[in-house]
RNA sequence: CGCGAGGUAGAGCAGCCUGGUAGCUCGUCGGGCCCAUAACCCGGAGGUCGUUGGUUCAAAUCCUUCCCUCGCAACCA
């Protein structure tokens, strides 16, 4: 095979915050799909990802769960890693932010950096307020300097902090990217991020932190720990052994720059931006692509946890294998748009294209040839101008498939395979074999129209190890061949023949039940569901004391009416019993209309410190039970306003 | 008027940049076939392409009005 040179390939680093869900491991296999296919057409390929396991998060998550940050991380990166394993992911490197080498090399970045004049060391400035807790910058001041949120009286405070001078390398990162189109990808993003972030200036970065102390110590000042940026960022050339000091290994030099970043398009700005100069300011090459890609969601809400849609990649292979949740999560995501996936979409899918179409179309045509032949392939070229359609629809979609990848369309790729199946169940139709068995005139015939789909189907076969790799290689074993690389399928005809094929072709994608299927998924979602149960009733234990100090009173619901500004909340006015309504902000605009919520006797916390939102101040709290999707306060009835509740 | 994305057959989507008889998958109805995993092949029904106005010989496609949905931001103590 012709040796295409190098590609660099790269994922995001997964947070190690907790197992990863579907939507996360998307991003892996759509990298490890293209990392597949440039290894097929010959292409050197190195394929790195890993994960990202530095910061405050987890340093409290760490302290929640009683063990050190290292602990930790240690065992949630495993988790992540059995994620990725899962779907039979080819990654060449699996980088881990806290492995030594990748933290001594973000030391010595950051000190050059530094020796250079590129980070300085500054003041994080900013107006605190007492009542909130909370940093202003004096813009966001009210016109008479106070707070903008509860107006009351604030004071500059300073905090030390080193920042990276972004805005020195701007001018040349805007001609870089005008320069190299492809650059950032999808195009969209391009411009957001010359519009809304470039153009106006960039603001210097603040690269370090004092608040926490989970990270990689600055090693001149080690009272600051470097910030995500530059700590994560780096990854991508330390993973390859780049070294500060001029020492880079020869992985270095052969795969840097990276040919593609594969990103979440939430932080394109980090890739197209904050990376770039860095690397500008090390003097290095500039990654060739980023690509941001579009988020995979259940149904057509966001994966969480607490709204209890989550589901993850080892749940659903074993549901329906790895080849078959590839192939979903491939295929169901367009190129630039958020794509949706639900259990009755995916079995939906499997069932069509996977079972009835390529399962059952290979499954057929090696009957046939079994049933006809023994299993034995020949060619004896008894052509009909009708093969010509399908052996053009062979050499198309090589061809075809080809061009989709070059522009990182893996959706349509597939698709273009499956069209293929299904051209050669068409033949089959139009040249109805079990009826040219029937003569033996035709037998000839025979063996040419088997010769013909079998050949289709291993070039089909030689193209999907990129995307079903466990199917390919079925297919292609059950065929018996020795062409299965991108060479043999350049012109049609290279089965061999004289080979004979397996006697016991097997099933390769067996038709779902959605009844037993459901079942299943009802099993896995009680789990889930338990499982998050546990977490969240994971709060410290209080005594009665402690409850004593809350004065919880029923209140009638007066009046509501919309917060002037402020779209979630409702201004409430609260009888409790007093002289006068107590005015009550709350965030209830998302599950109730105002009228819903007058009349009713809640139970309001009436001790509670006031506090205003947005200009309007809430003297109190109403207790109400809340997830993602909706809220709903709790009512007493038969109560007094003002009737205490203990 | 905070930023962005989207509204095309019952469902999910493509087409829009580069105007020219509206397309794909699933579902549905009818037919064919029997090699195969009740699968495969053919055909039908079903859409005034969210709304208003405009540009044009011609608009799903370009410009414009308004409505709705979804992210993000703000805000939900």
């Amino acid at each position: 095979m012709s040796d295409k040179g190098k590609y660099y390939i790269t994922t995001a680093i997964a947070y190690t915050s907790g197992k990863p869900h579907i939507g996360n491991v998307y991003e892996i296999v759509l990298a490890d799909a293209i990392a597949r296919y440039k290894r097929l057409t010959g292409y050197d390929v190195r394929f790195q990802t890993g994960t990202d396991e530095h910061g405050q998060k987890v340093e409290e998550k760490a302290k929640a769960a009683g063990v050190t940050p290292k602990e930790f991380v240690d065992k949630v990166s495993g988790e992540i890693k059995e994620q990725f394993d899962v779907m039979n992911v080819s990654y060449d490197k699996f980088i881990r932010t806290t492995d030594p080498y990748h933290e001594k090399q973000v030391q010595k970045i950051f000190r050059r950096f530094y020796e250079q004049g590129d980070i300085y060391k500054g003041k994080y400035e900013g107006m605190y307020c007492q009542e909130c807790e909370a940093f202003y910058t004096k813009s966001q001041l009210t016109e008479d300097g106070k707070c903008p949120v509860c107006g009351h009286d604030v004071k500059p405070m300073e905090e030390e902090a080193y920042f990276f001078k972004m805005s020195k390398y701007a001018p040349r990162l805007i001609k870089y990217i005008e320069d190299h189109p492809d650059f950032i990808q999808p195009e969209s993003r391009k411009n957001e991020m010359l519009n809304n972030f470039l153009k106006p200036g960039l603001q210097d970065l603040c690269v370090s932190r004092t608040s926490f102390s989970w990270g990689i110590p600055v090693d001149f000042d080690p009272k600051h720990v470097i910030y995500v940026w530059i700590d994560a960022l780096s990854n991508y050339i330390t993973g390859l052994g780049y070294d500060a000091d001029g020492n880079s290994s020869e992985l270095y030099k052969k795969y840097w720059p990276a040919d593609l970043h594969l990103i979440g398009k939430d932080i394109v700005r980090f890739h197209t931006i904050y990376w770039p100069i860095m690397l500008m300011a090390l003097g290095e090459p500039l990654p060739k692509q980023v690509f941001g890609h579009p988020w995979l969601l259940t149904g057509d809400a966001k994966m969480s946890k607490s709204a209890g849609n989550v589901i993850y990649a080892d749940d659903l292979v074993s549901l329906f294998g790895v080849d078959a949740v590839r192939f979903i999560m491939l295929h169901e995501m367009p190129f630039a748009q958020d794509g949706h996936v639900t259990y009755d979409l995916m079995i939906d899918r499997i069932n069509s294209d996977l079972a009835n179409n390529l399962g059952n179309l290979v499954n057929r045509t090696l009957s046939m040839e079994n049933k006809y032949f023994n299993g034995l392939v020949s060619n004896p070229h008894d052509d009909e101008p009708i093969d010509e359609e399908l052996k053009q629809a062979v050499s198309d979609t090589v061809r075809l498939v080809n061009a989709k990848m070059d522009e990182l369309r893996v959706a349509d790729a597939i698709q273009l395979i499956l069209d293929l199946f299904s051209r050669c169940n068409k033949y089959i139709d139009e040249t109805m074999p079990w009826s040219l068995a029937k003569d033996p005139n035709k037998s000839g015939r025979l063996a040419t129209v088997l010769y013909n789909l079998l050949e289709s189907i291993r070039v089909a076969g030689v193209l999907l190890k990129a995307y079903l790799p466990d199917t390919a290689d079925k297919i292609l074993k059950s065929l018996n061949t020795a062409h299965t690389d991108y060479d043999s399928i350049q012109s049609f005809g290279q089965l061999e023949t004289g080979i004979t094929i397996t006697d016991h072709p097997e099933i390769l994608f067996a038709r779902l039940n959605e009844k037993e299927v459901m079942a299943k998924v009802d099993v896995i979602n009680a789990r889930i569901a338990k499982e998050r149960a546990v977490q969240a009733d994971k709060k410290q234990e209080v005594t009665v004391d402690d409850f004593d100090k809350l004065d919880l009173r029923v209140g009638r619901v007066v009046s509501c009416e919309h917060h002037p500004n402020a779209d979630k909340l409702y201004v409430l006015q609260v009888d409790l019993g007093e002289d006068k309504p107590r005015q009550i902000v709350s965030g209830l605009a998302s599950s109730y209309t105002p009228g819903q919520v007058i009349g009713k006797n809640i139970v309001v916390i009436a001790n509670l410190k006031p506090h205003v939102f947005r200009g309007v101040e809430s003297r109190g709290m109403l207790l109400a039970g809340k997830n993602d999707k909706e809220i709903a306060v709790v009512e007493v009835n038969g109560l007094k306003p003002g009737t205490k509740i203990c």
